[in-house]
DNA sequence: CTGGTCATGTAACCCGTTACATGATTTC
DNA sequence: GAAATCATGTAACGGGTTACATGACCAG
């Protein structure tokens, strides 16, 4: 169990219902945790039966009704708790990466489509991620931000998935490169 | 169903039992997929049944026995049609990404007490990975070894995660410095 | 004589994914 | 008029993790 802390994380941020929060998980929060709407809905709904969540209905006359959740003490209390418990290692599931594996067996054809297709998505994602740093630390220059900024973990965060992105476009690209350089040297 | 591409990937190197299976899992295929011994002796049975893997009994004498297993033409062919189709984008699952992301709501403590050691297996990694390279590309040039080497994915791949573990113990080294630097201040 | 390595499995459980289900409003 | 957005769920299935199980050899 394990959505439940990201779940609580992402709260922290303020008032979210279902919906905006799979949407924060797109965004934010996907480079190093995933989850479909639908696992959001039920986590939400045994953290509110287990105290860690409140929420509160708001009423729309135009949209559907939603609702919204914030973290409760307890919900503070049982963060913490795992903040200092200890991490599991950290992994990564990645098809590409086993193509890649298998290049040397396989047409190369299919998974150098899919490298540019990484790229493009990369290219995006680092967009996102420079958008998010910018709102988060407004006027100031990062290292001030860092050292008296009230909230750093999001920035934090989001510094990863941005070396993250980088590292994935660049070494996409030139994986890319190499195998269209073989293939043409072949024939 | 995708641990059985991850498996068919890794038996290219050459035939593996499930135990030495298991050790490569932990060294070079570990930054990109992962599995416990446990799934990969089922794994392994399973793709044997399908016939995309074939097994030899080895008897030894002062150690207890073992099954080798290779790739079989049809374990090839399906490699090549998982390789040609789209891949399901990657994610990352990490919990200490979500406790840095809780880091203004919780005790830092921990949090850096785990920085520190991610830091540190990040280390030992980069050295794993570093031998991996320099073994697989033997005296040549990495430029020449990759225009010109018979088997490069694995290569690659390896490359791609030296350069995750970079970025890691970098960033870890770095969040833990800021955490510390305010945790200091504050008192 | 304790702990690590070699070596292979079975069974139960839980979490995550896929598929299904609904329905009004806004935008192109 | 079609497609995207807002909004929230249930149910079935399958894969992954945890726990359990065994046993011989070798090094400190």
């Amino acid at each position: 169990m394990a959505l439940r802390h990201a779940v609580l994380a992402a709260l922290l941020d303020g008032e979210y219902s279902g919906y905006e929060l799979a949407k924060t998980f797109d965004a934010g929060v996907a480079n190093f945790w995933h989850a479909l709407p639908q696992q959001l809905y039920l986590e939400l709904s045994k953290l509110e039966s287990d105290g860690l969540i409140a929420g509160r209905q708001v009423v729309q006359e135009t949209r559907p009704n939603k609702r919204l959740f914030t973290v409760t003490e307890a919900g503070i209390s049982e963060l913490s708790r795992f903040a200092f418990a200890a991490a599991r290692p950290s992994f990564i599931r990645d098809d590409l990466m086993v193509k890649v594996r298998s290049v040397d067996a396989v047409d190369p054809a299919g998974v150098i489509r899919q490298l540019d297709e990484r790229a493009r998505i990369a290219t995006t994602k680092i967009d996102i991620f420079e958008g998010l740093l910018r709102r988060q630390r407004g006027d100031l220059e990062e290292e001030l931000f860092l050292r008296e900024g009230d909230r750093i973990g999001p920035y934090l965060t989001c510094l990863r998935g941005l070396r993250f992105e980088q590292e994935n476009l660049d070494w996409c690209t030139r994986t890319a490169a190499v195998l269209r350089g073989r293939t043409a040297a072949h024939r």
